[in-house]
DNA sequence: TGACAATAGTCGTTATAACAAGTAATATTA
DNA sequence: TAATATTACTTGTTATAACGACTATTGTCA
């Protein structure tokens, strides 16, 4: 069943190396799964990046975060977090406001507008995740997470 | 192991549920690979969109595609391959020309130039990958391909 | 055949991503 | 303590993505 890749992807020339095609396998299930995933987050008008902000707002809430480290726990890297909660704030779900003893540093809060739409969209992610993975079963998805957490564990260059 | 994400992400409160973890996990197993690879993709100033269609019609050559046959062969889906074709038109990589046949269709070739250009990323592009998966060996490699592919296989929602 | 539908691609616009340079506040150290 | 470095964020700019409307060409069928 490995190889089945080259079927969609109408090529008919097989990966070089196994690692080659990993890496397409990995691109393509991604996007596959997060067109799918978006499908359920925009009736409520945010994309999954956003949703990523919210939700991790929320888990220290009440405090808030400041912009680096808001960055360090999003799930994809972003390079413009400033812009992004620019975006997030113009719709009332966070609130900011600059911090007294460090007036570098910028606070973030989730605001209650933010929190309620969070605990509208609970359910339906929730219930979106298991119609997209959910016929993977258990045993299969724990193995797909060990894999994956795994794979990020990439040996760090030689300097020389 | 599973859950050594919660950490990555400084959260404390575990995932609802395995699906949306592995879904989280598969975003983020994809943001670190894809960084990575363009690390390898940007010297020659090509991102992986662009690499991905030079790759799609090497494949077909010294034959061309039409736009919409590139975009269902794409790793992942983009809804403008018009102006993604014109930037790599513009660095000389393909050539395009209406088909006489039927004049809706635009055709598209690799060029010469972009074949060299690819010619000149094999070696790097593949030494690149078993960089960023190769600490996976070939064992758990084809185990991640499996289930990878089976995740792709999102049962079609009931139509009532 | 003429009206309508379908197909193939293009273009306008807004949103977001990426990269680099700039500003303000705080920390370091000679 | 003045000069320099570091940190934290902001802003400018260009590139790319996303969404929809638009144009041209071909196919369908009453």
């Amino acid at each position: 069943m490995a190889g089945r890749i080259l079927q969609e992807l109408k090529q008919t020339k097989p990966f070089p190396t196994l690692e080659t095609e990993a890496i397409v396998n990995l691109h393509r299930t991604m996007d596959v799964v997060d067109r799918e995933l978006e499908t359920f987050l925009k009736p409520y008008g945010i994309s999954t990046t956003q949703y990523n902000v919210l939700r991790i707002l929320r888990g220290v809430y009440p405090a808030g975060l400041k912009c680096s480290e808001i960055g360090e726990r999003m799930v994809a890297h972003d390079p413009d977090i400033t812009r992004l909660l620019d975006r997030i704030e113009k719709r009332g779900l966070i609130e900011r406001a600059r911090e007294e003893k460090d007036r570098r540093v910028v606070r973030t809060k989730i605001s209650g507008e933010g929190l309620a739409l969070l605990a509208r969209m609970d359910q339906p992610v929730e219930e979106g995740s298991r119609r997209i993975l959910g016929h993977l079963g258990p045993e299969r998805l724990t193995q797909l997470i060990e894999l994956l957490e795994a794979a990020r564990d990439i040996p760090r260059r030689k300097l020389i």
